[in-house]
RNA sequence: GGGGGAGUGUCCCGAGUGGCAAAGGGGGCGGACUGUAAAUCCGCUGGCUUAGCCUUCGUAGGUUCGAGUCCUACCUCCCCCA
């Protein structure tokens, strides 16, 4: 549908260049919106995880891309929705979460935004409020009267997300069918409070975008605005971020900028260049000459696109020394200190450590029983040698020059044991 | 309220008739091949102090040498009737 518009404004330009766009409710008023100069939007992130992952990252881009191009972004957290728990694309319904564990989670989201945007007070300074502060005060009657007569079930019902619950006649809650009212109202509430004319979101959220773009218009408040981003998979069809191990964090606790800058390494070849668009900040031309390498060279357009997406998030001197690590590891073979790191007590040392417990304890496989089943298949290595017997014993003779035992997992996953 | 059906390996789907650690997929992980890619092929995919032991089939009891399988009660969900 965007194929047959040319944006004029920098901000939408940018995003359909970069491969952004889904849908949008009214392209052309909102380009229009944005070339004036004070389009304000925003992106909902709800505190149902202690951090974010991967799947977020398009709309975080998106919020930045719209600074850049001289808009205000709002990233809203969901301290109030999050009580509630969007159905949208989920079969079962999700345990609720006490407000506990939603204050932790918001405070472990809320500071990724930071890299990705500047905060502050100033006209196109992003804002990062919490529908809390609204939500949690609602009275039912008056929001009922207010909002709720603006709402249409019959609407709500022929919804994709509703309808396919209804469908496979899975159980929707009341409770739950009420979060994309609250999103709608989310959306009004931040056009009264700040202004803000668009909401941007995954696919999955066209629905609820649009319910407040229609709530605002019954409410007689200005033109709101829908736009989506297309749901992200690799090329070989499995959604990005998944992977046994877990998601893709982007929090440098949960996984670590190695990892992070790994998960990019490891990009299929068919899908850098769209990568690169979405998740890197490097220039449009630059990006088409990458990724017409080929063969083997297309490694070269992997690592940068692994140092520039590490470089946003954690910083350009973590993706340096990621992106060193993973050189003296992969390309030398040598032994990079920078590897994570589990220390045991001397003394497991000398009392000899067995291979079984040591793969378990640097966290590489998750029981006894697995290390044994991946040592008969050959996956396990202890510096660089194959395990061969599971009743082996590391001791001290097996510490190297610098004092560490290298443990690996596979080809890719390494660990390394050092006594304290 | 009455009648019928269903809940299986804590990733998902899903066989399962008294001998079951439980078929088969998908997904995932590992190996081979490569370029730290994809595709393909092979292996693995409850836990442990692993010739063995322990815990799993909605929950709790019962019958039996032995129960996912039979009986009873309960919980949850779905369908039909009211």
């Amino acid at each position: 549908m965007t194929d047959a518009f040319h944006p004029r404004s920098d901000f939408l330009a940018t995003l359909q260049q970069r491969g952004f766009i889904h849908q949008c409710s009214n392209f052309e008023a909102l380009d229009e919106k944005a070339l004036s100069g004070s389009l304000i939007a925003y992106v909902g992130y709800d505190c149902t995880a202690p951090s974010l992952h991967i799947g977020n990252l398009v709309s975080i881009m998106m919020l930045h891309w719209l600074q850049k191009g001289g808009g205000k972004p709002i990233a809203l957290m969901g301290g109030g929705t999050s009580m509630v728990g969007d159905p949208s694309g989920k079969d079962q319904t999700r345990k609720l979460l006490t407000v506990a564990q939603i204050d932790a989670n918001k405070a472990g989201i809320r500071k990724v935004f930071s890299r990705f945007m500047t905060f502050g007070e100033g006209g196109t300074d992003a804002i990062m409020p919490d529908n809390a502060e609204w939500l949690a005060k609602l009275n039912y009657i008056e929001f009922l009267r207010e909002i709720g007569s603006h709402l249409s079930v019959n609407r709500m019902l022929a919804m994709d997300s509703v309808k396919l619950r209804l469908a496979r006649e899975q159980e929707l809650s009341f409770l739950e069918f009420n979060y994309m009212c609250l999103q709608a109202y989310d959306f009004v509430e931040l056009h009264r409070r700040y202004g803000c004319t668009a909401q941007m979101g995954g696919s999955d959220q066209w629905g609820n975008i649009i319910q407040g773009v229609e709530l605002g218009r019954r409410l007689g408040a200005a033109q709101l605005f829908a736009l989506t981003a297309p749901l992200i998979t690799t090329a070989s069809g499995a959604k990005m971020g998944k992977t046994a191990a877990g998601a893709i964090w982007l929090d440098a606790a949960l996984l670590s900028p190695y990892d992070y800058w790994q998960f990019w390494r490891n990009t299929e070849d068919s899908d850098v260049g769209r990568f690169l668009r979405l998740f890197t900040l490097l220039p449009l031309d630059e990006i088409s000459r990458l990724e017409t390498l080929g063969g083997a060279e297309i490694n070269e357009a992997k690592k940068i696109l692994a140092n520039e997406a590490t470089g946003l998030l954690h910083g350009a001197e973590a993706a340096q020394s990621a992106a060193e690590t993973a050189r003296r590891t992969f390309e030398e073979g040598a032994l990079a200190e920078s590897l994570p790191t589990v220390d045991v007590p001397g003394a497991e040392f000398d009392a000899g450590l067995g291979v079984l417990a040591a793969f378990v304890r640097a966290g590489l496989v998750a029981s006894t029983g697995e290390a044994r089943r991946q040592i008969r298949g050959g996956g396990l290595r202890v510096n660089d040698e194959v395990v061969a017997d599971e009743r082996a014993i590391i001791g001290r003779d097996a510490l190297g020059a610098a004092g560490v035992v290298k443990l690996s997992f596979g080809r890719k996953k390494h660990v390394l044991l050092r006594p304290n």
